[in-house]
DNA sequence: ACATTAAGTGATT
DNA sequence: AATCACTTAATGT
């Protein structure tokens, strides 16, 4: 049975990426998924059982500890799929990260066994699993990086820049304490950062709610 | 009006 | 930059 919601965002969004069996394969074989912001996609030690397609919206993928200290890692937004749960499927182990809904979002989940299968059957599948094995992998550095040698103010106007892009506002509704867990830090550090930048003029404060003002 | 949650601040390490 | 201890402000019941 043919998804049509699922077939039609497809063909908006992958057209010159998927050859275009491979895209009625997929919504055959995929599930069409609606999830609402802040909902718990895969949690660290869960077992793997498809691939993600992020038709649209985004998802923050996130490391946890035992402790449950958290720390973002990166989004996948609207194209992209995760290189994790790539990785989770072919040696059917458990996931590393957590993903959480940064929106209200789309997904086609794609079964573990023909992720496998197309790799052989379909070229524009292949390019698009290492395109973003790729993409995924600067992202992590690109984190890496920012965690090891910038500074806390540095990472949190990076942090509300990649926020406002993925989410395409430039309002932010999270609390200092939302913030200060994604950063792996104390609230109380953030709110002092964040009042700083309102006074250089980059954000507006209020609420449960940030403004970015200059990218 | 009261309780709860979010945010601001000084002081200390 | 983290933590404590406390205040003030906003919001829910």
């Amino acid at each position: 049975m043919i998804d049509t919601k699922a077939a039609t965002l497809l063909q908006e969004q992958y057209e010159f990426v998927f050859q275009e069996e491979l895209m009625e394969e997929m919504a055959n074989v995929g599930t069409y998924t609606r999830i609402n912001e802040g909902d718990l996609l895969m949690d660290v030690g869960q077992y793997v059982v498809s691939m993600p397609l992020v038709l649209s919206g985004s998802v923050k993928i996130m490391r946890e500890d035992k402790e449950g200290n958290e720390l973002l890692l990166y989004y996948l937004e609207r194209g992209d799929t995760c290189a994790m749960s790539f990785s989770c499927c072919m040696g059917n182990r458990k996931s590393k990260v957590r993903a959480v809904a940064e929106e209200d979002s789309e997904l086609l989940m794609i079964p573990t066994d023909y992720i496998d299968k197309w790799l052989l059957k379909y070229p524009t599948w292949k390019a698009f699993v290492f395109d973003s094995f790729n993409g995924r992998i600067d992202e992590l550095i690109e984190t890496v990086d920012s965690v090891a040698f910038m500074k806390l103010d540095e990472r949190l106007l990076k942090y509300l820049t990649d926020k406002a892009k993925v989410t395409g506002k430039t309002e932010i509704s999270a609390t200092h304490q939302d913030i200060a867990y994604d950063l792996h830090t104390s609230r109380v550090v953030i709110s002092r950062l964040l009042k700083q930048l309102e006074k250089q003029g980059v954000i507006k404060l209020a609420r449960n709610r940030i403004e970015v003002l200059k990218f």
